[in-house]
DNA sequence: GTGAAAGCGCTAACAA
DNA sequence: TTGTTAGCGCTTTCAC
């Protein structure tokens, strides 16, 4: 049998003052005399009363909730802006609805419906689709992550800074003594593919490599993708190590699956760069040497600029936050065995 | 600049109703005319109306709304669990709160508290501490998920069936001429532990072996304890081949990359059986063969058993979800290669 | 400093 | 079949 959850009105009662005097001292205690506040407080705590937020919502136009709408909470680097967005919302007493597109614009789309119905006060999204102009006419407040939020021109956005973590993958593939890299990136269809290979482009130029003389290979970010591009590039003839730089750790794994299966080694025959970070790149062998992108970090401030933009101080900018490389062997260093070194 | 949301009071004026016509019109349609349903219909189209769940939910006093807190979003496992839970409580039209405890009983208790003042209408908890009598003395319905589950006696749960799941693992490990593999598990202070030891002594006594002659090792579920512990099962005498069961995927793992770290090779000196089926254990090398629980059908079944409380059908049972095995390779073939066998 | 009353958007009981 | 009304729990004027 279950008792009545106790309202203000139950509070208010047993302390024996009005339910507006009673609402005052639990909100803020101001203009409520100290021993007023004293009783409504043990009153509270007596009766086990807790704030009813859909009832304050209605009120203030505001539910307390906001919604994250990511493509794979099974991908662990998703799951961990899941878990920094979470965190940052608990801080500020807020909840957070988190919903996985799981790639289908279908299903995004029932999300973001559900999102406005649960009348959040704003929503942090990867959008997979354009259902996002839905959001855009009902005035609900938002922050896109990721890198195609490049195609939503005035609305604020976080991500990674992929720049940066570019640089720093070439940096780190010249100073082992590779040179021009084989690219295993994502779709055509992806923009983050045109953002990864820009700016391979500008940081190999700024290099004097010709960029023209690089192998790209692409396929779909997933293990597999990554395996049927590096066995294409296997099956091309080729001279002495190869050197490759995937757009994302998935693809990097399958790439190294592909190595094994033609008998080949990695690192001493194929050296391999992953980009995400994600922790399965620590269980391969050898270990996957990658850029992180800070997927919490991301998530977390993703959630300040939401908040940035509902309380009505829009920056409508882009934040991109830097990533950082972890070696973990997948890379020879062919500077100390010049013996292995490209012809 | 945005506008106001559109009310039912919108949408009755536009149609030329009363609140309570549009209000019957949008609900079931029951008790109002089809003319003029489809006027009401056609105004809500129109002024772009949605219906305001936390106003419903005042109203019925059902948020519409599912709490979930489970101990590690970023695990694979929970992460599938989470899905599972998200697209079955999808179906019914209803949001479901994701919260992530990071094994944190201080965490935990804040999301419990938070999950109450949402008013959800129920929730499913993966305990880590014993804050959930706080959810017992609110009313508030759930259900239980995992093991742990058994510490509370008169509350449903949904977990796997750990029984039918070792009983594969040990068929497994027999078909391959493993006879008493190495044990390696969680601290003592888990109920899971107790459990898998449990069932993995009766299906071995089923099996004619004395289960006094088990190693047993233990550390916590993860990478790192499963590591420390396959080392001390290394550092102990021991002759001929090696065949541990880790009681979760995580440790199989650990344990490995514990072997390789000695010099030695899996399956060939060591062999290793895990217990999750996450994603990881595919990138290992050689893969690793495990039991694979159902995660998302366990996410799925939860939130039905929830319904089935929340409408006042308790059935106040335990599901038990089978398992699968899922061979990659992590084990020898004892009896094709009888020059390995064990001492 | 405190209380009375209005109203957020909706649904359900009752009248018409 | 439709309209009127009350009220879910809370905050916030506006009096006192």
């Amino acid at each position: 049998m279950r008792r009545r959850r106790p309202t203000i009105i139950d509070v208010a009662e047993r302390a024996g003052v009005s339910k507006s005097t009673a609402a005052r001292a639990l909100a803020n205690g101001e203009s409520v005399l100290q021993e007023t506040r004293d009783r409504v407080l043990a009153a509270a705590r007596a009766v086990g009363y807790e704030r009813n937020h859909l009832a304050v919502g209605m009120r203030s136009g505001r539910s307390g909730m906001l919604g994250l709408v990511i493509p794979d909470i099974a991908n662990p680097f998703w799951a961990d802006v899941a878990r920094g967005a979470q965190d940052r919302a608990a801080k500020a007493d807020v909840s957070l609805l988190v919903f996985s597109s799981d790639w289908d614009p279908g299903k995004e789309e029932s999300h973001l419906r559900a999102l406005r119905r649960a009348r959040v006060d704003g929503a942090i999204v990867n959008p997979v689709s354009d259902a996002l102009d839905d959001l855009n006419r009902f005035g609900l407040p938002f922050v896109l992550i990721g890198s195609s939020a490049e195609r939503f021109a005035d609305v604020s956005s976080v991500g990674s800074d992929i720049s940066q973590a570019v640089e720093l993958g070439l940096d780190h593939l010249v100073a082992k003594g590779h040179q021009a890299p084989v690219l295993i990136v994502g779709p055509r269809s992806r923009l983050a593919r045109t953002r990864f290979l820009n700016a391979v482009q500008r940081h190999t130029i700024e290099r004097d490599v010709d960029p023209a003389q690089m192998v790209i290979e692409d396929g779909e970010y997933t293990l597999e993708g990554g395996r049927q591009a590096m066995l294409r590039v296997l099956d091309r003839p080729r001279v002495g190590h190869i050197s490759v730089f995937a757009a994302n750790d998935m693809m990097a794994i399958g790439a190294m699956m592909a190595v094994r299966e033609r008998g080949l080694r990695c690192p001493d025959d194929v050296s391999i760069l992953g980009f995400d970070g994600i922790p399965a790149g620590a269980f391969t062998s050898p270990g996957l040497t990658t850029i992180a992108k800070p997927g919490r970090d991301i998530g977390a401030r993703a959630v300040e600029s939401l908040f940035d933009d509902i309380e009505g101080r829009p920056e409508h900018g882009r934040i991109y936050m830097p990533c950082r490389l972890v070696d973990r062997g997948s890379l020879a260093d062919l500077l100390r065995q010049p013996r292995q070194l490209a012809g």
